[in-house]
DNA sequence: GCATCGCATTGATCTACATCAACGCGAGTC
DNA sequence: GACTCGCGTTGATGTAGATCAATGCGATGC
């Protein structure tokens, strides 16, 4: 049914042999604490393994899924860079975030039942697709796999209310690139220097901004000395300077 | 410990007495399913009824729960109208919502286990008070409640990034209005006309408006006919013009 | 090589809304 | 009654960032 929409295709089932390094990646990914061992016991982890399927390649442009669609699954975004957005009656996009590896997308989809959004691949993206009812009844079972999915949808809820308030363009945007540095830090990847995977009029439309202001205020945070930008390609230079005009929208 | 930080007063623990309509108005509570017996058996509903207490009133100003408490309980509002905001470190508050009777608070609170927010009373309020550690077990337990609880954390995370994005004065507001009677509505209240409880400054602030454009724009909506205006009362005259204008941001 | 295309940058101008300022008005309070 | 005080309204002015327009520039195709 994942095959409906989306040109990737089902790797076979096999979570170990299927990538050299998945314990490893694993450790990193928000799910992680469930699909690890981790005091599971060998019963519990096997249906967990069962409910997980790593789907992918998808291409830049490619939907993981689509709004309106039947929900039947949480995606953990295994590689590459994936945007959530609606589109109103008229096309307008609005831009709800962007999804790294080791981060969950569709949480927003439980209630009532459809995919509120569109989930776009910005570049070659992989990802691990667990059926919610599967994963529900697993969650009956073990209440640390309850617990997981309770603090990862709470979370959510604070995370989507992040960049909602009234601030210059100079404070979204150092909270912009912050917040990518941080969670970027937290997924166990280098943090003072990234791509920026998405387009310039992404992240404006992201941050409610236009994309010339975008280039300006990047331009400027470059001439001084906050960042060095080079097209995509991102280095943090200052980030006491970035995180005194961000401290007011990253409050933790 | 709820008694630490407010001047509400624990109702002695009596579900059923303790107010006469209780069972006609948990049917249009964002738990009623919960907490009404609808397929719940006997000792199930008793361990609900176990860890659900009555707290109240609490007056206009009066702090539900204070923002970095530790987290241990959700909150049903049962009447009165809640606000919850954030203050940044030099004060600057921001609203995050308004919550109706039948809405549920502190959802954002489960990780990481502390209130990111401050709920401040409106009006008069009273609430039921959930234990949550109590709550995650019966939802353990009970697959209804499980599901319960996941169909509101993800319901939250649409609603908080509702109103984030970019959109004129005019239609923010249209929408503002609408969406407060929509959910009236839902909980069985009338819809067309009601009581703005919140002052100005506070629906500026959720608005990311100025308290002045909100007031110039009501007047001018009254002046088109759109809404009538006296105070705090208010009245939906034109709700299908209000539609036309909120369309890009009420997409349901 | 040249042409095209998508995206980014830079400059000039415009505007929706904020800000500043004054005033109104009902509810307490003394 | 007069005196706050909190809130809302209304008008005059200012500004952050949008919009419009032109140019740059690397990637892809022929």
């Amino acid at each position: 049914m994942t095959q409906l929409h989306q040109p990737g295709k089902l790797a076979p089932h096999n979570p170990i042999a299927d990538d050299g390094d998945d314990v490893h990646f694993c450790s990193t990914c928000a799910f992680g604490s469930v699909c690890l061992p981790a005091g599971l016991d060998k019963i519990a982890l096997n249906e967990l393994h069962m409910l997980v399927e790593h789907v992918g390649p998808f291409h830049a442009g490619d939907h993981i899924f689509r709004s309106g669609e039947r929900f039947g699954a949480l995606y953990a975004v295994r590689a590459g860079m994936v945007k959530t957005r609606q589109l109103d009656d008229e096309g307008h996009e609005q831009v709800l975030g962007f999804h790294l590896p080791g981060e969950m997308i569709g949480l927003d989809a439980i209630h009532p039942a459809k995919y509120p959004c569109d989930a776009i691949a910005l570049d070659t993206v992989f990802v691990c697709r667990f059926s919610f009812p599967a994963l529900s009844m697993l969650a009956a079972k073990i209440p640390d796999v309850q617990q997981r999915l309770f603090d990862l949808l709470s979370a959510d809820i604070g995370k989507s209310s992040r960049f909602s308030g009234d601030h210059t363009a100079d404070e979204r945007l150092a909270a912009f690139l912050l917040d990518l540095a941080n969670r970027y830090a937290a997924r166990g990847f280098a943090s003072n220097a990234y791509r920026l995977v998405m387009p310039r009029a992404d992240i404006a439309n992201y941050l409610r901004l236009a994309a010339e202001t975008v280039s300006r205020v990047l331009r400027r945070f470059q001439d001084q000395g906050l960042i060095r930008v080079d097209g995509r390609e991102l280095e943090l230079t200052d980030k006491p300077a970035l995180l005194k005009l961000a401290r007011h929208i990253l409050r933790d």
